[in-house]
DNA sequence: AAGGCGGGGTC
DNA sequence: GACCCAGCCTT
């Protein structure tokens, strides 16, 4: 980490001189990579959502030069579900104290677990932890390049193999996260919001969006990410200050209609399994151990939701049985 | 294709 | 109180 504190356009300044204004100023490389298009629209949303995070992208620690792979691919998993501004100090705090997947490898599992404090999904703990082992072991010490290597490892999906490869090394890669996905609902599609489950069609968009080459195309993924992260939100969009409102946007120039009356039940979490496992695991976060007894005072008039939910963290290698006690692994 | 899996901020 | 967040994994 270089330390330094460049105001914004950290990457697009990096990658690639920014446009100074919408429209091409320069010549595309050849069209040579498959999924590439010489749609001029789509050009012009590319070159006009690079230039904007030059101006408007945030300062995230693990975007400075100097960021190793393995901190980008930590701060990916974290990211995984759980917002930027409660990802920063965690990060912070682990690359500090795990700097290297070899260090990783050998902390006790109890105080990873623990490191990751409330980030959500403290399974995304272990499988880094796993992770971190299995490139130690198979890869040197060094993340691997390439997006079947990465998708081998566990807890690394599409997304964030795409999102290393292009974050952390600095290739093309097909990024699509929810982010993008909206975006490219709206910018090209047209549609308030994309469909709830990703569909091959949107990777086709999002592969054909994709410029040939890097670093335009690492300068586009970041962009564009960013876009829908801080302007084009899935909530109340930022229209009037969003560069593409009239700059092409499909989903503005028909009139910005509203989501058709979505029936989509969400999961409630009140009263879950999922809300009880966390509070479980905040327990042993804060004593190590727990006993049964204490346990059910969590919920005292369902003994067997905690039994089955003590045995389901048990059984996802959350928490170990012990001397009657549950407890960190 | 659907559902489980945290936790907290926001509207 | 519902919705959302740089998803992954199993069924």
């Amino acid at each position: 980490m270089t330390g330094a504190h460049a105001p914004h356009h950290l990457d697009a300044g990096r990658d690639r001189e920014v446009p100074p204004r919408v429209g091409r100023v320069e010549p595309d490389p050849p069209l040579v990579a498959e999924g590439t298009t010489d749609d001029p629209t789509l050009e012009t949303i590319i070159d006009t959502v690079i230039d904007w995070f030059g101006h408007h992208g945030r300062d995230l620690p693990w975007r400075h030069d100097g960021t190793t792979p393995w901190a980008v691919l930590v701060s990916e998993v974290m990211l995984q579900q759980t917002p930027v501004v409660r990802v920063l100090p965690r990060w912070t705090d682990w690359m500090q104290r795990w700097p290297t997947p070899a260090d990783l490898a050998d902390a006790p599992t109890a105080e990873v677990l623990r490191a990751w404090d409330r980030l959500g999904y403290p399974r995304r703990a272990l499988r880094l932890q796993e992770c971190a082992q299995m490139i130690v072991r198979e890869h040197g010490g060094v993340v691997p390049r390439g997006i079947e290597a990465l998708r081998a490892l566990p807890g690394i999906g599409e997304y964030t193999a795409a999102a290393v490869t292009a974050f952390a090394h600095r290739e093309r890669a097909v990024v699509v996260d929810t982010n993008i996905r909206r975006v490219l609902a709206r910018s090209v599609q047209g549609l308030a919001l994309p469909a709830p489950s990703y569909s091959a069609a949107e990777r086709a968009l999002a592969t054909r969006s994709l410029p040939p080459q890097p670093p335009r195309s690492v300068a586009w993924n970041q962009a564009v990410m960013e876009l829908g992260a801080l302007v084009c939100t899935a909530r109340s969009p930022r229209c009037a200050q969003c560069p593409l409102a009239e700059a092409g946007c499909a989903w503005v120039a028909a009139g910005s209609p509203a989501a058709p009356e979505g029936s989509r039940r969400r999961q409630a979490f009140e009263g879950t399994d999922r809300q009880l496992r966390g509070q479980i695991m905040a327990v042993l976060r804060r004593d190590g151990e727990a006993t049964h007894a204490a346990l059910l005072t969590l919920d005292a008039a369902d003994p067997e939701r905690v039994a089955r939910c003590e045995a389901s963290l048990v059984a996802d290698g959350l928490a170990v049985r012990s001397a009657g006690r549950l407890r960190l692994p």
